[in-house]
DNA sequence: TGCTCTAGGTGTATCGTGCACATAGATGGA
DNA sequence: TCCATCTATGTGCACGATACACCTAGAGCA
């Protein structure tokens, strides 16, 4: 396995993977499936309440985004064609899906950690050199 | 302009651009030259300060980055053929780059807040669903 | 002479993603 | 009936970021 970039795409445990956020998206697309099963019209929707509403995502990246979850078998999907409207997909989380969004979590948590010891590092550079 | 994507590669003012952290390669330069004037090599040594040094980054991300930030106007080089060794390309940062940075800084402190946005509905999703 | 260390690169493959565009059923108006 | 529009899902393509392998070149040393 080349790198750690590896690890993140695999959802493998490990150490945490090189800092990135990539958004969030994949993280609050598995917290709002954690919540309810859902179609990826409305998980675009959804996204709003992270702060994807002044910069949307792109409707296309959801849907490569939530079959690469599929592939990897943090979701499962179903057609749901009961409704009125084209037939849509239905995702729901798995449990392996559960363990790589609490992954994701702790490694949100560490980014955040991270993010935290720059600004104050910036903030005391900066107090000392007005 | 197609989108906010080009915004923060230009460093262009503006709206928050898309989150990304891209693993603060670029903040983290950036303040290492506002403390002092460096070379590639030690840069990528400061680094480590930075949460770096579980997740290296490769050093040719790290001169491209410089190379990339020289091409905005950000910083400045120049050869330093005085000391012993092959001569070593030693970087400054400009008035452009100052406010580059602090655009950075902006940027990186939405960040925070819209993750621990997250953080919170996921911990409060989890203590709700226990 | 050949080895190692320091320093700064290039070439290439892969991944993420925005944008343009395609498909297709349902709905509503002329 | 025909056409536009909305909902919903998806593909093709171009481009940026970056890891990995590899290269160049000066200095010091055995």
């Amino acid at each position: 396995m080349p790198y750690g970039r590896r690890r993140w795409q695999t959802g493998q445990e490990g150490e945490a993977c090189p800092r990135r956020i990539h958004r969030f998206l994949e993280p609050c697309l598995l917290l709002l499936l954690h919540r309810d099963e859902a179609h990826g019209y409305d998980l675009q929707e959804g996204l709003k309440q992270f702060g994807f509403a002044e910069n949307p995502v792109d409707s296309s990246t959801v849907y490569r985004k939530l079959r690469g979850l599929e592939n990897r078998g943090f979701v499962t999907s179903r057609w749901d064609t009961g409704n009125a409207g084209p037939a849509r997909r239905l995702y729901q989380i798995t449990d392996e899906g559960d363990r790589y969004l609490a992954w994701w979590v702790g490694d949100l948590r560490e980014t955040d950690r991270v993010l935290h010891h720059f600004l104050e590092m910036y903030d005391l550079h900066m107090e000392a050199h007005k």
